[in-house]
DNA sequence: GTGAAAGCGCTAACAT
DNA sequence: ATGTTAGCGCTTTCAC
């Protein structure tokens, strides 16, 4: 009954080889003998001894893991992204490390330590409110963001938020809607000034009025769609489409507006933006253009995983096609308004 | 404009000190002298020098992280978990390495590799269905759970799980139901099975008739309540009310009933569990019992920093209290049924 | 208050 | 095929 745990130097002693046989032994078992190599195997059994992952990095210079910064971890919009991540670099053998950029002080500044602390071999970005400083940081490890990054060159594996907004427009005209209203997401967030973007010129390739009036500034969350459902129905002259920049926004709104005694979609004709697993589930199920969450986690992590085994701080960056999802929410517009 | 990154020799060499100094420069400032001291610190600011963790962590016999292992990441329910995790671990300076069990093949033996690896200084538990061998392993680092675990005395963090169901179905004998039933969790997960007990003796005391076809096994997913809607809709004799042993399910319950016509909750009462964040915007708002998701992570991470810190593999364990949330998804029975 | 020196546990040349 | 040896970069006695 050992109660210290065991170092190679042990494994070594009991097998009656050298720690560089018990190492060899443990990474690559062809080159030794096999009566050699059964004996160190016994007694790593029986010494119970595993790998120091500290000092094997140590000296191989590497860390075996990968630093994932995010906004908030609380999000469950991150949630599937990580998994798509970790299906990935487990197998790999790599660790994943997870900070939320909310629960330090300042948020850039903690890139730079995470860039610089020689605490991970590499580094995914799902933040892009953070500064492009951190590129210039001498010796720092490939980082590979999965959204957006204004004017960075950064591989990154992202999606056509701006085609998305198109598609939730041109459905709307299709179905006879002239009316046609937005929910924002958080002002500076690139994602939000994409689909903002395409929601724009969407409506001015198709003739439709852009109304400021009807663009309502959210942040993602259903609380911010709770309170676009309000104003809404405090307008005198309201929109009879409206396109989310999340789902979560739409959620609060159809809340909202269901239980004032409205209904969607014969008042309203509403589109969200992710497909979130909750939407098909909603009475009426949510219309919404869906983004492969975990798709975007597993590209992202090929690629940084590439780029950690060639040593390059580039890459190719990844476009993922987002899809139009049909369901209940959306329908042609009121008569007689 | 470097492109090797600082050694700590590099910075003793540029200040004229020796490397000790430079350690205990950035470890207790307060025992070198003020002009050492700032000396030091310019040859820091000059060469970009950052403490290198790994070696660091070797010399030291620690790691600086803490893993999470947790069933599936990608569920929304663990995310505020993390959350709460984070705020205590980032400040205090730990990592939090988050390990799916899902995305490796056997669940146990990850377990015990986490254990031995000397990853990390501590291990939290959010997987309640891992096999307990793990206690035994010589020289392990300390470990909380943030769920229950049968037949184990870890320290652990919990919630009363076996009272949440007992205020749901007493809140639906208050109201008048009498044929109540119940959608569990995944057989063998021990939050299921306690609120499973819950439920069961919660109806014994109150005197209400337990009827095995009213208990639908579920899975805490809400294809799972979906299913469960199928089978409701299916049945000659309905109960009048559901206790859901998660939200989730209470969600993919209400979609297909509401779909098929039938209304939540003149036509069926249902009470769910977890307060996830959505169910307050549906319509109805779900009636509900709040697991304080964060404050779970929150204590947990704080007993583990505790035990880290005092060397011990034992610790008090904590009970979270949980409160019951009426809204509006639970109504007095239909008459004349 | 500061420096010299000894490792932490491992891996990878280099020898044999 | 195996052993010897020299560190990886840091912290921490132990001297001074």
């Amino acid at each position: 009954m050992d109660k210290k745990i065991a170092t190679i130097q042990d494994v070594a002693r009991v097998a009656g080889v050298s720690t560089a046989t018990v190492s060899r032994t443990l990474s690559k078992p062809t080159v030794v003998a096999a009566a050699t190599r059964e004996a160190v195997l016994n007694a790593v059994a029986e010494t119970g001894y595993r790998i120091n992952a500290t000092a094997s990095n140590l000296r191989r210079q590497r860390t075996g893991s990968v630093i994932v910064l995010l906004p908030n971890i609380a999000n469950p919009f991150f949630a599937q992204i990580l998994a798509g991540l970790s299906s990935i670099l487990t197998p790999a053998k790599y660790g994943m490390l997870i900070a939320d950029t909310q629960s330090g002080p300042d948020p850039d500044e903690r890139l730079v330590h995470y860039l610089t602390s020689g605490q991970a071999d590499g580094l995914i970005l799902l933040d892009g409110s953070l500064s492009p400083d951190a590129l210039k940081i001498p010796g720092r490890p490939p980082i590979v963001m999965a959204c957006e990054w204004m004017g960075s060159d950064l591989p990154s594996v992202r999606v056509e938020n701006g085609r998305g907004a198109a598609m939730a427009v041109g459905h709307f005209a299709q179905l006879g809607h002239r009316s046609v209203g937005h929910v924002t997401g958080p002002r500076g967030n690139v994602l939000a000034e994409s689909r903002l973007e395409g929601f724009r010129s969407a409506l001015t390739s198709l003739g439709l009025p852009l109304r400021h009036d009807w663009i309502l500034e959210g942040d993602f969350s259903m609380d911010s769609g709770a309170a676009a459902a309000n104003a809404w129905l405090a307008m005198e002259d309201r929109p009879t489409a409206l396109f989310f920049a999340s789902d979560e926004m739409a959620v609060g709104f159809m809340g909202v507006v269901q239980r004032a005694g409205y209904s969607v979609p014969e008042d309203v004709s509403i589109v969200g933006f992710d497909n979130i697993e909750i939407v098909q589930h909603l009475s009426p199920a949510l219309t919404t253009i869906r983004q492969p969450r975990t798709q975007i986690g597993i590209r992202a992590a090929e690629l940084l995983l590439r780029m950690i085994e060639t040593g390059t701080l580039t890459g190719p960056s990844d476009l993922i096609e987002i899809e139009f999802i049909r369901r209940g929410s959306a329908c042609p517009p009121p008569v007689g308004e």
